[in-house]
DNA sequence: GACGGATCATGACATTCGTCACCGAACAAC
DNA sequence: GTTGTTCGGTGACGAATGTCATGATCCGTC
């Protein structure tokens, strides 16, 4: 190992992929796999003693996801860069995770030699971000959605009633129904649940 | 290749993790990966060609799904074996996969050589069912639906309204609200869009 | 300082939804 | 041949929801 080779740390739940991406990764001569995890505590908490200079991160993982990792890692350790790839490429997480300071985001359907050519891009310092996600984030767009109007459109997409919904944010009724309609005309739904449901695919709840 | 070897093909849409299972398999010095597909028109065509013994199915896949190609494949190929990966394994996305006659299922999360044996015990007429997996799918039972609800149900879980619903479906709108109320009680929500999820977890949907 | 936007609220109204009672037809099981 | 289940329907009632008008406060901008 030379001071060429990047010091690369994995967290993904799911073992299979976890486990074959850092075999493809250990293909290359000038990376090497120091950490592999499969929560995000896990990688903060290997990252600690292993000190990669690129951490890969799923975006969907068990208790905190990849973005909040990412937030995590820069405070702790500012010389690691943080990269993401994720089964569902949405264009609101996209912009929230580089927002956060990730430095590379790549869907799952991207082949091997780009996830080498990207961690090697992350760890010169430069951004790698797939051309076909960053089209879609920006033709996608910024939420139209309110801060509070997000929020409460987020609590009622689970299904619960509005009352449910202005006890968990601390609202009354009638303001909850108000963010709602608010939110389901600017989005374009039929109803709150149509609404939730695109302004999901969109990643802005 | 001698008459041992298993002959693979693979289908996953998310080309990182299909070309890293193939190159966990390819270390198998019994399994040769002789197909890989990215669609599920994309595997009943290679397969048709190639004659893999065994054909490992992602479940979530744009176009066909892995239990439909399963279900073709018995067909079209009778001596070749199915098995489903699949990231979020549901308790009744394995018994639909058990009626379609797919031999083995997996969660992603299980580790290469869990994958490897599992493919090596289908190709020899056996099956392999992720035990974890098994247990939840015996302890969450049969779905309570009668298949009209479940029916009702899955239009109704996209947000769409009740007239909506009753268009789709062919029903009178009352008709759909006494299916929809039924469904409601028996999977045990406080609203449709509730039940809509916890059937949804269930795979009952 | 005027203006606009975001936040939070109330009240009123029509529509939709959830629930119940009740009905009939088809069909399999006993 | 009765019984039970599923499917499909109607009507009615109260609760929940969607929409609108209106108003207050706070905050940043021009």
């Amino acid at each position: 190992m030379n001071d060429r080779t990047v010091k690369v740390l994995l967290a993904d739940d799911e073992h299979l992929i976890r486990g074959a991406m850092a075999a493809l990764l250990e293909l290359e001569d000038d990376i090497v796999v120091v950490a592999q995890a499969s929560t995000g505590e896990e990688a903060l908490a290997l990252a600690r003693t292993a000190e990669p200079d690129v951490a890969v991160l799923d975006l969907e993982m068990p208790g905190l996801d990849g973005v909040s990792v990412a937030v995590r890692l820069r405070e702790e350790l500012p010389f690691c860069h943080t990269m993401i790839v994720t089964s569902h490429g949405q264009p609101g997480h996209l912009k929230r995770a580089l927002e956060a300071g990730v430095r590379g985001f790549l869907p799952k359907t991207v082949s091997a030699d780009v996830l080498a050519t990207a961690v090697r891009a992350v760890h010169s310092g430069r951004r790698y971000v797939d051309p076909q996600l960053a089209a879609e984030a920006i033709s996608a767009g910024n939420s139209p959605l309110t801060r509070r109007e997000a929020d409460v459109l987020a609590l009622a997409a689970t299904g619960a009633p509005v009352s449910e919904v202005a006890r968990r944010a601390a609202l009354s009724p009638g303001t909850v129904r108000n963010y709602l309609s608010s939110a389901v005309s600017k989005v374009g739904g039929a109803n709150r649940h149509e609404a939730a449901r695109i302004a999901r695919t969109h990643g802005w709840i």
